[in-house]
RNA sequence: GACCCCAUCGUCUAGCCCGGUCAGGACGUCACCCUUUCAAGGUGAAAACACGGGUUCGAAUCCCGUUGGGGUCGCCA
């Protein structure tokens, strides 16, 4: 049998983390039978569901890359076929006619509650056959007695007593159906055999397992995975990470990062760590998916981002974050910066967390400092200035115009004057950098050229 | 409240099903090494079986309970 998986969002807001790492687990586990990912939107809520979500999940996706087979399915247009198959299960008796009204429904529930009892539907259209005129909602004909057991491939196997449940409304009194009965109508006409879904679903698992039951239909393997969540171990909130995918893209984090991320999250290999999407491919099962919810944990991100930076390629990353530079520039770079980044990128990439940092670090490839960080100015005093005077004089008319030389010139000064390699190498790198921290400063001189670093040392360096 | 799920270092987890390990790894933290800064890299350290009962020669592993956390209880999805 072909394994069929499925990721079935609805887009009332963005592809939000939680979701991202669904859609990561079906498409694992699709990929790793060479099976099929479908991808469905479920936007029957038609005063909740954007346009602009929409765009954003499939974004999102695409990001993350997570390509799905065959066209995106939309729920609200099956519609019909959903109406079809409440209508053949009340002609079948396993449905029936419920007359209530919202009002009607709500003092019922107002009154279990005070009772101290569940708030459930009474069935009390369940028997009757004294329709009056007017609009119905279809229930489900739910059986009361016994239970509905549910074969999870993560949970086990969960049981619950048929009377804890009761007969849920298919079709509303518009003719419209519920999110319950499109679910379970869509999966089986997609041919999906594998529901890989958040933990919050997994009450509605025995609702749905009874409309498969009703429909005489197979009933496909359902795998309730733990949700995510926060730093506090609450709910994911906006506060803590559940940002859109886009956040973590914008916040400077590499697709590859997010999904090595996201898979260790409540899914381990023994004791693998940083593992490629080949490998996450090949060992991806079920089984290795933990109970328990897990946290988001921001530090342990970074480290695979930083760790998945340093294994991009230079060329790559110059092109990632070239438009972060220009965004904050607000104007274009100029023409030898590019080239600057490319050659400097090695150094500068082993040394940030995220894209934003990257950007960052880059700075004195970008553009001449115009300010000077305190603690970088304080390495100007006059014996620092002094010691820049000196150097460049040293290095004029080096050549050629090479890291190496450079630090040997360095070392040469250092030693002359009875001062520690440091010492000179702190004042060039405040000059040169207006900072403290950067890549190695004679790597930083070679790729700026002479022009340029005799001119940031001119501006900067000697004492006026 | 009812029902369902979960429980190993601060965090992610291995080990649990098929009882016997100094309870392993990673992130983070700290120390040291390397070193022109910061990183990266290397070495090392502190750090956990929620609690209480069983069963057993022996329990993180099996059973029961307690506590704690989470989820679900709509003519929302």
């Amino acid at each position: 049998m072909t394994v069929v998986t499925r990721f079935a969002p609805s887009p009332t807001g963005f592809l939000h983390i939680g979701g991202a790492r669904t859609a990561l687990f079906n498409w694992l586990y699709s990929r790793h039978h060479k099976g099929q990912f479908l991808l469905r939107i479920e936007d029957t809520d038609r005063a909740r569901s954007t346009e602009a979500a929409k765009a954003a999940i499939l974004d999102g996706l695409k990001w993350l890359g997570l390509d799905w087979d065959g066209d995106v399915v939309y729920q609200f247009s099956r519609a019909a076929r959903h109406a079809e198959v409440a209508r053949e299960l009340l002609d079948a008796g396993k449905a029936y006619r419920c007359y209530c009204t919202p009002e009607e429904l709500e003092t019922m529930r107002e009154a279990a509650r005070k009772a101290g009892r569940p708030p459930r539907y009474d069935g009390r259209w369940r028997d009757r056959t004294d329709w009056p005129q007017g609009p119905y909602a279809i229930r489900l004909k739910a059986p009361q007695t016994g239970e509905t057991v549910i074969e999870d491939a993560v949970q086990g196997t969960v049981r619950v007593g048929n009377e804890q449940l009761d007969d849920m409304v298919m079709l509303r009194a518009d003719g419209t159906p519920t999110y319950m009965l499109s679910v379970v109508v869509d999966d089986h006409d997609m041919a999906i055999t594998h529901v890989i879904r958040g933990d919050d679903h997994l009450t509605n698992a025995f609702r749905q397992s009874q409309i498969y039951l009703g429909m005489g239909w197979p009933v496909p393997l359902f795998a309730h995975i733990p949700l995510i969540h926060g730093a506090d171990g609450a709910k994911l909130s906006k506060r803590h990470g559940a940002l859109g995918v886009d956040a973590y893209r914008d916040m400077g984090y590499l697709p590859e990062a997010v999904r090595n991320y996201l898979l260790r999250l409540g899914w381990s290999h023994g004791d693998d760590e940083t593992i490629s999407t080949e490998q996450a491919i090949a060992w991806f099962d079920l089984p290795q998916v933990g109970r328990s919810a897990a946290r988001f944990d921001f530090a342990k991100l970074d480290n695979l981002n930083a760790h998945y930076i340093r294994l991009a390629s230079d060329e790559r990353l110059v092109e990632l974050v070239l438009p972060r530079i220009e965004a904050a520039l607000r104007t274009p770079v100029e023409a030898g910066v590019p080239e600057r980044l490319r050659r400097g990128m090695t150094g500068l990439k082993q040394r940030v967390k995220t894209l934003a940092e990257l950007a960052d670090m880059a700075r004195p490839y970008v553009a001449r400092p115009t300010e000077i960080e305190e603690k970088a100015a304080k390495l100007l005093d006059p014996a620092g200035r002094a010691l820049l005077a000196s150097y460049r004089d040293t290095v004029g008319s080096l050549e050629p115009w090479a890291q190496a030389g450079l630090e040997d010139a360095a070392r040469h000064l250092a030693e002359r004057a009875g001062v520690k390699l440091g010492q000179v190498a702190q004042p060039l790198r405040a000059a040169l950098t207006g900072r403290t921290i950067s890549p190695p400063i004679f790597e930083v001189m070679e790729i700026l050229g002479r022009t340029e670093t005799l001119a940031r040392l001119a501006a900067q360096g000697t004492p006026a």
